[in-house]
DNA sequence: CTGAAAGCGCTAACAT
DNA sequence: ATGTTAGCGCTTTCAG
């Protein structure tokens, strides 16, 4: 019944070779002679046989794996990101192991120990919201396995990191609004341990300073990446009486949170209140309204990451770590536009 | 700088004693007496050892790791079922290899090899909408790994299937549709040869056949899963000047791709066309209108498609292929609703 | 309770 | 052009 896989041993056997022969037969190694390697192929096809990838890693010292840590993958940034990743991958003969960390960092530790563990050629990741402790990102160092940080970066020096220039990206968008006549602009920002709550609350701040906004404390809340951010947030302005005119959101689906609560306190989105966000989605053009955003092109993030990463691997020693930083872009729909407003 | 990972035989020798010493009290194997595992545990710590997983799942015939094949991950469904599993996993000590067939069945088949030469202890899959060859399904069981079919089930014989009733779900959406006073109701379709498509078609029928409603062929229109199909297949029939009063996609893509027809050749939904949809995604909610759907539970499937692979990993032989259905529910927002029409 | 021997399936280095 | 030897790091008998 179960039938029991071929090894190099049987293709060996049957036709009277050593194992090494076959095993570089298969490889298209030059020491063997053409119809043999033919023969041999043949064989091995016909009986079924498929490597054991596990004894070629561990044999070979290298896996051709590549170990991807993200925080999420139920939103539309990451699994974007990830199907680029993944494509990159398939086109360049690596495998990808996928872990997620859920926010956790506990959790992000233990996957990237694990895919230490797994010998793993090289390492993305995007740090969850809440990682503070980058010690073990510096066990990866010591082993010498390459890393590349995407989107989410720790404050470390001496990395591989891809990301959007997050603070240009805020400053554009705020800079945008106020120059529709938006004076009364809050941010649901990400906590400031983290590139890219910090960033973009700075290119918030930078807009706002230019144009001589004063910025009201209260309006200036850090918090986690989700939904409930936004719902909570803008619950308890409302609460307090204290409703912005514009609320710039940290991510999509903070603006999204905020669609909820506007939904339930039956303000209207964007006479009532005017949405703004951070990262963009497809989906984005169907809400009610449009949501308008800065643009984070996911596809140049995913292939530049995987471009470096793929460089560092390949380098024998002594690479220098590379900063990439990817524009973006500010893109209107229905909220934040003037004409929403005449 | 690259300092070498420390192996059992590291640990061994600063100890003085064997590998195998070390190697059983790492796993706490009751041979090993408590303070000598104690002591050992203490040591490898300290020494910052991490298992090579390659070595070991090599030597002991097993991986822990559950291999999985989805057509797509950058939509709602996908993304949301990926989720699932990885916690799920995680949960229970397993470890994910994900492989995206991006819908084309030849990739699908490279990776299923894939997984089979990484030695993972089972397989989950969601066929691509253009598979039809299951020769490799035929493959995996006999190798005796075991396989569960999810969502998208290819017309085989005893296999584990997790599904929704997606018949019934269809049926439903339209019978609601029906009652509501609609009579030119047009299905964007799956293809047939798999069963999302068939049974999606089926329920549609059902419905329209017991209420006798004649079924216009050219508003049948077949085509894939993504948001194309919703878009061309509203150009078309609004080329030959032939729109329905309600179009029911197959997927939520599809709809999407309605809603971006619908925008370009300025109907109004619903007034002017209107929209159901099969699968649903947090964010309908907030789509102008809110789109009404038939929900398929991803966690649900998710976490039984794991519980029945772990199962039938775990049965040492003669494990009973399962077929489990979840029934669906009805979800109404902005469309598909009567009061739109009053 | 501990260890020696053997082997998982493969590949790299070195013969022949 | 082909094979021999050795070993990747671990686990599983089986002896002591």
């Amino acid at each position: 019944m179960t039938e029991k896989s071929v090894t190099l041993n049987d293709i060996a056997k049957r036709l009277n070779y050593s194992t090494v022969t076959i095993s570089k037969a298969l490889r298209n190694h030059p020491d063997i002679s053409p119809q043999t390697t033919k023969l041999i192929k043949s064989v091995a096809e016909e009986m079924g046989y498929t490597p054991n990838i596990m004894a070629r890693n561990l044999s070979a010292r290298r896996s051709n794996t590549i170990g991807v840590v993200v925080p999420k993958i139920a939103h539309f940034f990451f699994s974007a990101i990830i199907e680029s990743i993944y494509d990159y991958a398939f086109n360049h003969n690596y495998e990808i192991i996928l872990t997620v960390s859920q926010e956790n960092a506990e959790r992000e530790k233990r996957h990237i120990q694990t895919l230490l563990a797994m010998k793993v050629d090289g390492i993305i990741v995007s740090i969850s919201q809440e990682t503070k402790n980058y010690e073990i990102f510096e066990t990866v160092r010591r082993r010498g396995v390459p890393l590349v940080f995407m989107d989410r970066i720790p404050a470390i020096e001496n990395i591989n990191t891809v990301q959007v220039n997050d603070r240009e990206g805020a400053f554009k968008a705020i800079e945008h609004a106020i120059k529709l006549g938006y004076r009364n602009i809050a941010h649901f920002a990400g906590y400031s341990d983290i590139n890219i709550g910090r960033e973009r609350y700075y290119g918030f701040k930078d807009a706002m300073d230019q144009y001589n906004i004063p910025i009201k404390p209260e309006w200036v809340v850090a918090g986690e990446f989700g939904e409930n951010h936004g719902y909570d947030g803008l619950m308890e302005l409302h609460r307090q009486n204290n409703l912005p005119d514009l609320i710039f959101t940290v991510t999509y689906p903070v603006a999204l949170g905020v669609y909820m609560a506007a939904r339930e306190l039956n303000l209207k989105i964007p006479d009532d209140i005017d949405v703004i966000c951070f990262g963009n989605a497809k989906v984005q053009n169907f809400l009610s309204p449009p949501l308008s955003c800065v643009d984070q092109p996911t596809n140049l993030l995913a292939s530049e990451s995987m471009e470096i990463l793929l460089e560092n691997i390949n380098s024998a020693d002594g690479f220098e770590p590379r900063n990439i930083q990817i524009p973006t872009e500010l893109i209107l729909r229905g909220t934040c536009r003037k004409f929403n407003k005449e």
